[in-house]
DNA sequence: TGTACATCAGTGAACGCGCGTTCACTGATGTAC
DNA sequence: TGTACATCAGTGAACGCGCGTTCACTGATGTAC
């Protein structure tokens, strides 16, 4: 399981050499699925994890920085993709804030290695996520649609509340699983009702 | 200012070998000023900001897990009496959950180093916080009874969404400081009243 | 159609770094006689 | 009161590890003539 056979990979053909960049996400990804967060993504074990050799890691990325940055990229539309569907899956203005918490949060438990790559990043080593504005508004609207459609009098700050809001129990139900949490389905509709109670 | 005078600091004398102790979590506590979390204190950094020999640290600890330990415990004392007196310094049940809330938001964002070794250790190399459930859950009381006070009608889970609420807030403010977040003080309000709202 | 060559997808070997940890040691200081 | 000794607070030197990164190289494959 932890071990690639060396044998595994082939060299592409000429003029594919592209396809590493994508196996080098890929790589990423699986990484991720198993393992806590950025931190986990050394560029050694993403090669490794690839089948290749370190350095050439270095056909494609400037350097680790830059693999980070083509991993969050890719994870961020995922996660935007996966939000989008919950909303329109539904009808009710309260229905499709209540769908799109619930989406957000059981990515973010259902995928913590991804979910810290995209939000819980800070001080780490030669990573800026400053890239993340431009992904992350358009899919910051979603929620704020979704709350001013509600009524609440400031969708700005409400939003951002629960953004924060589910931000916080995702890292905190995985940093301290040995406190005795609610059900997750309470803690969310509790916050959800609860702004919904304050927009009413 | 990054470096020690090497003569800075002289053996302790016969007997007082333990101040070596306390001289090492204030180090540490020192690094958390100005760094960011737990990664932070590597047992080497903290002894070169302690200014004695890296195994000395060995003399008081078994171990680098130890040292985050005793770090962790001080810290924790330190924001659980910030709290208290917070909340004494009310009398309106609404009152103290606010001040309560805003202390420990206010804690999180002003020693946000020593904020990320009580909430923000995850993952983290041979760190299991697993005492936190001692000191944790009588802090966590605090907040417990303050939203009870409040009337609400299942203070349990909305304590631990209020706390969720606080905990994301702070960690993404950090984490992504290029959002155009709304004032820190409209944010918290809107958390609470809304909490609020939901109890009436 | 055959061959020389350029290109391309990678690898081999090595670098210096900070890390946690171990082991043997030093030298000042208090204590027993 | 003087001295031998044990204790104690530390240090010197070294270990193996994984890391990011660099440089020179290889060998298969497509292309030009």
């Amino acid at each position: 399981m932890p071990k690639e056979s060396p044998a595994a990979r082939s060299r592409n053909r000429r003029g594919e050499g592209g396809l590493l960049r994508n196996e080098l996400v890929e790589a990423a990804g699986r990484l991720l699925e198993e393992l806590a967060g950025v931190e986990a993504l050394s560029l050694r074990a993403v090669a490794r994890e690839a089948g290749i050799a370190p350095q050439s890691l270095y056909l494609h990325f400037a350097d680790r920085r830059e693999l980070l940055t083509a991993v969050y990229a890719v994870r961020f539309a995922e996660l935007h993709e996966v939000l989008t569907a919950a909303v329109e899956a539904e009808d009710g203005a309260a229905e499709r804030l209540s769908a799109l918490c619930r989406a957000y949060v059981d990515y973010g438990l259902g995928h913590p290695g991804h979910y810290r790559v995209l939000f819980g990043t800070a001080g780490m080593p030669g990573w800026e996520p400053s890239v993340e504005r431009m992904p992350g508004l358009t899919t910051f609207q979603l929620l704020a649609d979704s709350v001013a459609a509600c009524g609440s009098k400031d969708p700005g700050a409400t939003a951002a509340c629960v953004w924060a809001a589910m931000h916080g129990l995702i890292m905190l139900r995985q940093d301290r699983p040995s406190f005795p949490w609610p059900p997750l389905e309470t803690l969310v509709r509790t916050m959800v009702d609860a702004h919904l109670a304050a927009a009413r």
